[in-house]
DNA sequence: GTCCAGGGCC
DNA sequence: GGCCCTGGAC
């Protein structure tokens, strides 16, 4: 098990690497609970200066709530996320969101915040519209749950560095982090924070290792695809 | 003006 | 695999 030992060792350097360079990043970018959930949602697919624009305008709108968004109907929710992209699409979802809060807890986000994490997991992820990603970002970011968030840019950096075999799912990759880390919840959110820093800088689709604080890890190979 | 990046559903 | 969408880079 030579290989997988190599590829441990990486997982913890390059956090390493990336802490040395960036500091702690300090993440979630979100005032309140409900804040993250609807940024998690609005995320999707987009680049978060987008959605920190449909924020703004929802916030504005005074649609930033609970009770805000309860009371928006659709085509005035779709209008102030637009900047988000998939305007149409989110708005449903951050509805579907509010519809499982209201019919399951309550309404209330501390009734959310009770299950043990693999069942809130469960019912996060039987939402329309909450994946893999989104529900693993809202029990990190909003509930404090040690769970792995897994993006496009931690999985091309973990295939690029050969840490897993190619297209690997979801949940190998999960599993291939939360496995190597030590079970820490600042740890968790501070590792997924680097992995969206060096993949909007360094590890894009076209990969640009000069000047990558991960470049080491490399040991002078070419990234594979 | 065209192209690119980025999760989830069907 | 196709569809949903935008702002920013070129």
């Amino acid at each position: 098990m030579a290989v997988r030992l190599v590829h441990c060792r990486d997982i913890h350097r390059a956090y390493r690497l990336l802490h040395a360079r960036n500091g702690l990043l300090g993440w979630w970018p979100g005032r309140t609970r409900l804040e993250i959930i609807v940024g998690a949602i609005l995320t999707q697919n987009t680049a978060w200066t987008n959605v920190e624009k449909a924020i703004r305008a929802l916030r504005a709108a005074r649609l930033l709530s609970l009770r805000g968004l309860r009371s928006a109907g659709l085509p005035e929710l779709e209008e102030a996320i637009r900047p988000s992209g998939y305007f149409r699409q989110k708005a449903r979802k951050l509805k579907a969101f509010l519809t499982c809060l209201d019919d399951d807890f309550g309404g209330r986000l501390n009734r959310m915040a009770r299950p043990a994490t693999p069942e809130l997991r469960e019912r996060l992820l039987a939402i329309w519209g909450i994946g893999p990603e989104t529900a693993d970002s809202v029990l990190l970011y909003a509930f404090n749950r040690r769970t792995f968030v897994v993006d496009t840019y931690t999985k091309r950096v973990a295939c690029r560095h050969g840490w897993i075999r190619p297209n690997p799912s979801y949940d190998d990759l999960q599993a291939l982090f939360s496995r190597h880390l030590p079970e820490d919840v600042p740890l968790y959110n501070d590792y997924h924070a680097q992995m969206v820093w060096v993949g909007k800088h360094y590890c894009r689709t076209k990969p640009q290792c000069e000047g990558c604080p991960l470049k080491p890890l490399l040991l002078g190979r070419p990234p594979e695809a």
